[in-house]
DNA sequence: CTGTTAGCGCATTCAA
DNA sequence: TTGAATGCGCTAACAG
């Protein structure tokens, strides 16, 4: 028969004069067939080519070998953030221990869930992904065990993250201790077309009671500090920075809420001529290595994105076998290196 | 019955009272049925919870709407490398344009190829292998449509790639012209761990003769140039930079493979008390978006990582409908920015 | 417009 | 040790 092409175990088991059995045994528990059947059946199946088909497979033993993961935006948009690689290559560690592959899933049709529906996986990570969405949902009716990443804590699934709110308020003590009043926080503006994920996340929300503790504490009003939703990318960071430096009476300390973010405003104050942290003082979130190369360093909440990606999976593959798995609030520390100092003005 | 406690699709028909056909159309092609009958499935599917499985139905359509990217190394490794990035946002903007999601396949058990045969996916794309890599045998075994990224030209196979000959040349030339003799080029290191992969991909090849072309056109005796396999990450470059420039001669002209080897370049000469391009000169491949805040910038060829991955995406999506599809060598610039000058020793 | 009937390719229980 | 039969959940010809 054969028709599309590819020999099938059907094929492969008249060939070589056995049962169906006895050929998936030899893939599979090679240890219940005789040598000599094992011998044949493998020697048959190189020459005809034969390799048995993962579909197939995964529909009969209820598994597929892979886990999803779950971004809030698109893939060109996302991964403009070298924290998300970051956190891919921990990912990618932990899967790769245990034989699983990563399969990256977007919001298909601007539907943050959509991809969930019809993605082959055993289970799924997910990223930012606010407390109230219908992820949750999603995941529940497919019986899909899945696993947050700074979600936010809740009781009733797992989330790996670190303690924002805390973060988020040591990192704006560096700028109001130093001085700074005319603060800027740079938000992680959404993706405009992903209507569903602009409700912003429980990440962002716990950042920004860290910030308004912090500023409690100084006795600053609220609305000597500024918001402004700047994304994810060099580009838009650049630009935000160019307009706000450009202002007459510009900030001067900028809180960032990722390092990519950071990226811009030293790459501005380059181009005006000025200097970190003489003119400009920064501080911000995740501390990658590639940020090793700025100077002077920004100060930050130095973010274990690796690990977070580590350990999610790991807490993941727990659930997939049945186990106990819990959420984890990852340490992290403050560095404060050199992007700070008192106003000049 | 409901066993493994999600409903099925015959749940659903027995208590819609209709035929599983009727809900299969529902799903997926509701204009066949009445709009009533659709309706009262629906209802009934959404109060069950019910969602089709995606593996069941790839099994039957013969489709899983999943393309693999098959990466030299381990994602950890490859990820450290921000032009991987580029390629797989390149790749996502394609994917998402035809509703299709990326699974991200690594050398499983140290077998650069071991993946694929598992991998459940529509088709694959293939980063740098060798010309003589058996992955080509694999995929063909599989009946799995492939198209290769960076890995030479060949009339066998859809590739995607630059001129790389021409690139290392022009590149070897700026070093040369500014009047360098004492060059290091820092190749791609493989890990040691995966073997398979240790044969130097044909981009690799290609490269080294632009630069040895480059060389016979100068006069310049082949054993002037030093070739150091230096990996592509920041750290293991920034460990080679100390340690090339801590010689009692050290180089005067560096040349990269990629932009992240000379981050580590940047990072050391800051951390040395010298400057580019007074005290070395560099020029590399790539050019990202991220080296925009290296000062000055480097000298560089202009990859256009991101068009890449999507062209080759766009390729195999041709491949999987049958359409034809062919090689594609991409135009790139060398731009001569401002990281090469005459050598000052 | 709706239902019946076969597969899709493989894993696995139960007999032999 | 091996083989026949059944099921995984869904899609798609083919009738009705």
């Amino acid at each position: 028969m054969r028709q599309s092409g590819r020999p099938t175990i059907k094929d492969l088991a008249s060939r070589a004069g056995v049962s169906k059995t006895a050929v998936s045994f030899a893939f599979n528990s090679p240890e219940r067939i005789s040598k000599e059947t094992y011998q044949k059946i493998m020697d048959i199946a190189k020459e005809l080519g034969y390799v048995p088909d993962p579909v197939a497979r995964g529909l009969a033993r209820r598994k597929t070998q892979c886990i999803g993961i779950l971004l809030p935006q698109s893939i060109a948009y996302v991964f403009q953030n070298p924290y998300i690689t970051e956190l891919l290559r921990g990912v990618g560690e932990a899967c790769e221990k245990e034989n699983y592959s990563i399969l990256v899933l977007s919001p298909l049709e601007g539907i943050f869930t959509h991809a969930v529906y019809n993605a082959v996986v055993d289970g799924v990570l997910i990223l930012g992904a606010a407390g109230d969405s219908d992820v949750h949902t999603v995941c529940r009716q497919r019986g899909l065990p899945y696993v947050t990443i700074d979600a936010g804590f809740r009781d009733d699934c797992v989330n790996i993250g670190i303690d924002d709110e805390k973060a988020a308020y040591e990192l704006a003590k560096l700028l109001l201790e130093a001085g700074h009043r005319r603060i800027c926080v740079c938000m992680l503006q959404p993706l405009s077309d992903t209507l569903e994920a602009s409700g912003s996340s429980e990440t962002i929300r716990n950042r920004c009671k860290g910030i308004e503790r912090a500023m409690d504490e100084y006795g600053v009003d609220k609305s000597q500090v500024e918001y402004m939703e700047i994304g994810t990318s060099c580009d838009s960071s650049l630009d935000a920075a160019h307009s706000l430096l450009s202002r007459e009476k510009p900030p001067t300390g900028i809180l960032c809420m990722a390092d990519v973010q950071a990226y811009g405003f030293y790459h501005a104050v380059q181009e005006l001529g000025l200097s970190i942290p003489r003119d400009l003082s920064i501080v911000t979130f995740d501390n990658l290595p590639q940020s090793n190369l700025l100077h002077p360093k920004p100060s930050a909440v130095n973010q274990p994105g690796f690990q977070k990606g580590c350990r999610a999976a790991e807490e993941l593959f727990k659930l997939l076998s049945a186990q106990e798995s819990q959420s984890t609030m990852l340490d992290c520390q403050i560095l404060n290196i050199g992007s700070v100092a008192p106003p000049s003005t």
